[in-house]
DNA sequence: ATCACGAGTGGGAGCGCTCCCACGGTACCT
DNA sequence: AGGTACCGTGGGAGCGCTCCCACTCGTGAT
């Protein structure tokens, strides 16, 4: 490289410039082609695409995010370790609906990690610096910084999973409630009496829903609630187990079990075949996610299903709406930015 | 916005030009501080620091790859489906190396997935564009197009798993050979007489290895080789499965099965099983990669574990290598370009 | 005292693009 | 005929940084 200034030249990637001047047209005109402006006639149009076509040109990705203020790229932030990530389907599904929706789109994904210390220190910088547009943030604690982080930067986010009712982040959502329902519903017309409810960790909003939906559908079915039947659980295999150790020894006479994930399920599972309880004909049990764990358990076990890629789809629809909004100055409330979908009862042998 | 030229001012992100304002130096200066360049004298350095304390500064990203022709990022290309990325436990151990030996470094990370035709045109246009300084490939296949593609566009790579022993990239790989030979020793001093090969697909370098190995481990301990003993399978559960029925009607009287991988041994296991063939009293059965799978497995399964993350790990050295030695016009020819990682024998209850 | 040199510094030029203003031309009105 | 309205177009002026050259000092050798 002999100068700063030669760098480019001879064999170098060719510029907009030189596409302009192999088509005989102006800088404004291809760049006006290169972004799909209408206004460009037909005849100047296909020259520059042959001269695009001819000299090979790529844009400058570099120098349009300097010039236009903006990166064409978009973060899917976890808040996990990466350990979780890939243990979790919920994640996998997740990435599937996004990828696919960004398909047809110049976005690019970004895949960060937020589950250490450091690894948010190092988020924060990167946010810090606009280099991405906006942020998908997938399942997120009611505590967390990060929302606060974003709104204050003032970079577009849509949260999956809203931190509670009063979510002002866009957000997409399943239908907890409706899903516990369905769940706790099935167990009843299967005649079982006594359901009990392993929850999750209720600082999850969704967690909470579900205890809300399980408790409805008792009670609009003319049973009563018994506190004794509901025992906190962490979303782990383990607090799966404790949980259903608990409930046994204060309700040894329970005759169906409603957990807020498949993991936990597998874990109540355990507990129960150690105590010698079959299901589902001494217990059914229920779980949540619809997880490879539900098909693969014995017996196969009955979950609520959610629509996981379509949320990552939609997440997508509302942060790019978001960002491109951000032009007109005044955004217009929180109309239509939250949504929820349907689950589906799957039902399994277990159950 | 009311006019172009107003973007950044007042109230936006501080630049450069306003640190050293505030500091009372000049840009370049300022510069040199933000990069670490050691021309700088003390005292000067700290006035700046403290001014980007101050202002709060962040270097925009986009202006530097412009001016400095740098991205500061790096692709994982994993020329798979996704379905496959999170399947195997591989790609999470790779990940993870990857990533802690990028954490001190500015260095971002794209995972760039080309499992389908569209995927991968993308991919193409992705490093026409030169969006990364750099790429990391893992599990490519023998014709696969990528690497000439990336050579012809000038952008270092490294690559996991060579394609032949010709392979002229430089790449990271762990010793299939000597992982190979160390499974059959192993067998052969427990006293197996009958050491079956079920192979992996053999346009995969590394399975080609492995059945060097399983050879010369029979040939050196004075055993001879019989052809009828090696089946070829295809890294799958179904393949390990067919592989297994075939070696047993072709010789019954075998005593030990070393698979190409812990998932052909899986399926090995099923047939094993469905013969009435007790592991490992009529059978050892050992396995390859040593994965969940393995350890989850009844009986637990003796495998022939890699050292995954390390091998990340060493695949970023040499690609950072790679990227700063592209200044100096003449590499240096292949030395110490092409790395190989032992591998270690992990026992368990199938052997 | 003079010269040579390197350390430390300031700032011009340029990276390749987008945005916008200004301009010539054509079509349509009055 | 003159005016008004657009199209479609060219190109200047940045975007915020890095690179490099030139310049000013001190320091040590002569």
């Amino acid at each position: 490289m002999a100068s700063h200034g030669a760098r480019g030249r001879s064999g170098g990637r060719p510029t907009l410039e030189e596409v302009a001047a192999r088509a005989g047209v102006g800088r404004g005109t291809v760049s006006r082609v290169i972004n799909g402006s209408p206004r460009v006639s037909d005849a100047t149009r296909a020259a520059v695409e042959a001269a695009v076509a001819e000299l090979g040109y790529v844009p400058n990705t570099a120098a349009r995010a300097l010039a236009a203020n903006r990166t064409d790229a978009i973060a899917l932030v976890v808040p996990e370790p990466e350990t979780r990530f890939f243990a979790e389907p919920y994640f996998s599904d997740m990435l599937k609906g996004v990828g696919a929706e960004l398909s047809d789109t110049e976005m690019q994904l970004l895949l960060i990690f937020a589950g250490s210390d450091r690894e948010r220190r190092r988020l924060a910088q990167y946010l810090a610096a606009h280099r991405v547009d906006g942020v998908l943030l997938v399942s997120v604690h009611a505590d967390d910084p990060l929302p606060d982080l974003l709104a204050q930067l003032e970079i577009p986010a849509v949260i999956s999973g809203p931190r509670s009712a009063a979510e002002t982040l866009p957000s997409v959502d399943s239908d907890n409630y409706g899903g516990a329902r369905s769940a706790v519903e099935h167990l009843l017309a299967r005649g079982c009496r006594h359901v009990a409810h392993i929850t999750g960790r209720l600082d999850v909003y969704g967690a909470q829903r579900r205890v809300d939906g399980y408790r409805h559908a008792l009670l609009d079915a003319g049973h009563e609630v018994d506190e004794r039947l509901i025992e906190p659980g962490d979303f782990t295999e383990d607090g799966g187990r404790r949980a259903m150790t608990e409930l046994l020894a204060r309700r040894p006479d329970l005759d169906a079990v409603f957990a807020g994930s498949d993991v936990m399920a597998g874990g109540a599972r355990q507990v129960l075949r150690e105590e010698g309880r079959r299901i589902p004909d001494d217990v059914a049990l229920v779980g949540y996610d619809d997880s490879a764990i539900a098909r693969h358990m014995d017996p196969p076990l009955t979950s609520v299903r959610q629509p996981i890629e379509e949320m990552g789809r939609r997440m997508i629809d509302l942060l790019l709406t978001e960002i491109a909004d951000r032009r007109p100055a005044v955004s217009r409330g929180l109309e239509r930015r939250q949504m929820v979908l349907a689950t589906e009862l799957v039902e399994r042998a277990s159950s």
